[in-house]
DNA sequence: GTGGTCTAGACCACT
DNA sequence: GTGGTCTAGACCACC
């Protein structure tokens, strides 16, 4: 449960609205746990932001445990839910 | 299989764990001077890594003059050290 | 199903062995025009011969004009038949 | 896409191909003391070769000292020559 | 947006 | 059976 509103009226750094996309999608199941998120580039053009706004997202993600990276290999999202 | 194949928050890279591992085996005298290092592909399963990252390793001790590579045969430990 | 049973009386090299085998197996239609053929490692398994023996049938194979290998990628069976 | 991305029987390695594009054209003067070589992708894309494979050629100059590499930047020719 | 590192796998040249 | 090169793609650190 999203309890980041994307209030437009608050300013918010783009890499949330990525963020907050990925959050959404992934609790909507649309990727399930093991699964690959898109690429770097790929979420920077979906979302048209740099890919270093891309590679902020993926790093939340991960900071807040939804997600692990393995290098060399992709993002996914974590199993042990 | 490795449980964690690398780290990406790890202060070092894999290939650096890989030449760590091996400088200190030679300093420890594990293998001696003239001594066959393991092969690339032993490098790599015991590592937990891919070949070219057992390879990119080896090329370090290499350019550091610690080891010398023979085509076909294997990576020896320099005798004049 | 080979068509040219190995004579033991006739001295043959090992690699026809391997040569006919996989002759054999793409008259047969085993491997289509465009499939990709076992890796040397796995002819050589497979045959029970040195690696150099499945390569030296699959040079073969590539001078007769049969297949075509791509370097980092594997051998095919040529689609110009 | 390249028609054949790499000969297997051609003399020289592939990165040896972009290897020599490269020196001849430093020496003919395209790329100036101190000028930007195409970046690697841009290199592996004109040459039909991986990344890899460019990435060796331009270590290969950095290593004969005609170009110097700078993180985050590019390869350059070098001015010291 | 660059160069740096990595995965996973293939074939090549040589001993 | 080793090291050498290659493919095709990923993410990382830095500018």
């Amino acid at each position: 449960m999203p309890e980041r509103p994307s209030d437009p009226h608050s300013p918010r750094a783009p890499y949330m609205r990525v963020l907050d996309a990925l959050v959404a999608e992934i609790e909507e199941g649309k990727y399930e746990p093991g699964a690959k998120l898109p690429s770097e580039p790929e979420l920077a053009e979906r979302f048209g932001v740099a890919r270093m706004t891309a590679r902020r997202a993926l790093r939340e993600l991960r900071e807040q445990g939804i997600v692990e990276t393995e290098w060399g290999k992709g993002t996914f999202v974590k199993r042990s839910d």
